[in-house]
DNA sequence: GTAGGGTTAG
């Protein structure tokens, strides 16, 4: 067994078996590790680690670190849980095999990965075996876990892992913070968020962007919007900057509030008043999503028109909000336009597109609604999209992220490779004009 | 070699 092998700890920090006769070959061994990792990736780096420990070799923590820390990626790029799992499964092995070589960031990267993969049960069993071990754990260490059971929505298990971890809390640095309000934002428990937040501020430390937005979306799904604007407008006063995730909380919680005034009102100070912060995408739609929820579609489609001047990549989402909003001010005929400019424009209406202009033409008075719908895909020459899967997956429904279903997929649905044309002269779309498509059309 | 906030809709 690997525990019974004595190890010996060079200079700079790398270990060498006492069976490999060669001290320049046991010290090169990390470095091939790196090696192989630069010049033929991670997994062939897991490979020639894997193969390592079949022969009783060792390696130090900093290269494993390292090569988990590049499997799991910087949280931009998506998650491979296979890759993942081999991931935690070899440094695992090597902590069984070095256990004297491992320490609180190696454990700390792993509960990382955990989190990330939200596999709950395996952080749990990190954290038994970092105590088995005597790794004592950090501020870090506290950050994940709540944050991990924040995202997991389990408030009793963040609220004890903040309780229990006395020495680590008073550690805590603004990272720590920013974990546990997020993880109590999540939770729902805002009354939670507002103690740690006070509690914090009345000691005077980490006053910072990130911690205020935190808390600004934390009122903001509270629907408590005079909180939200308060914490906004005290930001200045303490020499807290804005960002652009700053505005697009608050005009969020704008909107979720009702109050379209307030957020036009933000969204003008974004554009006018603020040199550095451009409104993006997101602030634009948030605004355009509160006019189309309070019936303002007028209101909203000046604002698509600003976001088109601005040169702001309408999507999916964006022409989808608008639908929404030609439904719920019973104006089908917008609404088919902004459909017809939305294909023009080489988007991919979705399956929700589909239910939200069915949903259009059912409040108009049309009984074949569905029929109509598919009269509108067809004469652009689309296949109807498939209606959205239920569970977990929904989400790839969402146009945004995950690919969109193969055209073969849904052309091999039965039923659904030659889809009906019924009546596509029902609807007169006389006035689809590519050109300009969203208006609603004056007559 | 480790940790925090925003991604819009049914």
């Amino acid at each position: 067994m690997g525990k019974s092998r004595a190890h010996l700890k060079s200079e700079d920090g790398r270990c060498a078996v006492r069976e490999v006769p060669t001290p320049l070959r046991a010290r090169t061994a990390p470095n091939v590790l790196e090696e192989v990792m630069r010049r033929k990736g991670v997994d062939e780096a897991w490979d020639a680690l894997e193969q390592m420990h079949a022969e009783g070799k060792t390696t130090d923590k900093y290269t494993v670190s390292r090569m988990l820390m590049k499997t799991v990626g910087d949280g931009q790029a998506h998650l491979d849980p296979t890759r993942a799992y081999r991931g935690i499964s070899l440094v695992e092995k090597f902590i069984e095999l070095q256990p004297e070589d491992v320490d609180e960031v190696l454990f700390n990267a792993l509960l990382d990965t955990c989190c990330r993969l939200k596999d709950l049960k395996r952080l749990e069993s990190c954290v038994s075996w970092m105590r088995r071990l005597k790794v004592k754990p950090s501020p870090i260490t506290l950050g994940i876990l709540v944050k991990t059971y924040g995202q997991a929505g389990d408030l009793d298990k963040v609220l004890a892992a903040w309780d229990e971890m006395e020495e680590q809390r008073g550690l805590a640095n603004s990272v720590t913070y920013g974990c546990m309000l997020d993880a109590c934002v999540k939770c729902g428990n805002l009354q939670k968020a507002v103690e740690v937040f006070k509690g914090m501020r009345d000691t005077g430390k980490h006053k910072n962007t990130i911690l205020y937005t935190t808390m600004i979306k934390g009122y903001g799904l509270h629907k408590d919007l005079e909180n939200a604007l308060k914490l906004f407008r005290e930001m200045p006063e303490q020499q807290v900057p804005y960002n652009t995730i700053t505005y697009n909380s608050i005009l969020e919680a704008c909107v979720k509030c009702g109050d379209t005034s307030s957020a036009e009102e933000i969204l003008d100070q974004m554009a006018r008043t603020e040199y550095e912060i451009e409104p993006d995408l997101i602030s634009y739609s948030t605004v355009l999503k509160g006019y189309c929820q309070n019936g303002e579609l007028l209101k909203a489609l000046c604002v698509f028109e600003e976001m088109k001047e601005r040169k702001l990549r309408c999507d999916e989402l964006v022409y989808n909000t608008l639908m929404e909003g030609c439904v719920k001010s019973d104006d089908w005929k917008a609404g088919c336009g902004l459909f017809g400019e939305m294909v023009s424009r080489g988007l991919r209406p979705s399956a929700i597109t589909a239910s939200i202009l069915s949903r259009l033409f059912q409040r108009v008075g049309h009984e074949d609604a569905d029929d109509k719908v598919a009269s509108l895909f067809s004469l652009f020459q689309l296949e109807r999209p498939q209606p959205a899967e239920r569970g977990p997956r929904a989400r790839n429904a969402r146009g945004g992220k995950g690919p969109p279903p193969s055209p073969g997929a849904v052309a091999g649905m039965p039923g659904a490779a030659r889809p009906t044309v019924r009546g596509p002269r029902k609807i007169r779309l006389v006035w689809v004009n590519h050109n300009d498509l969203t208006r609603p059309h004056p007559k």
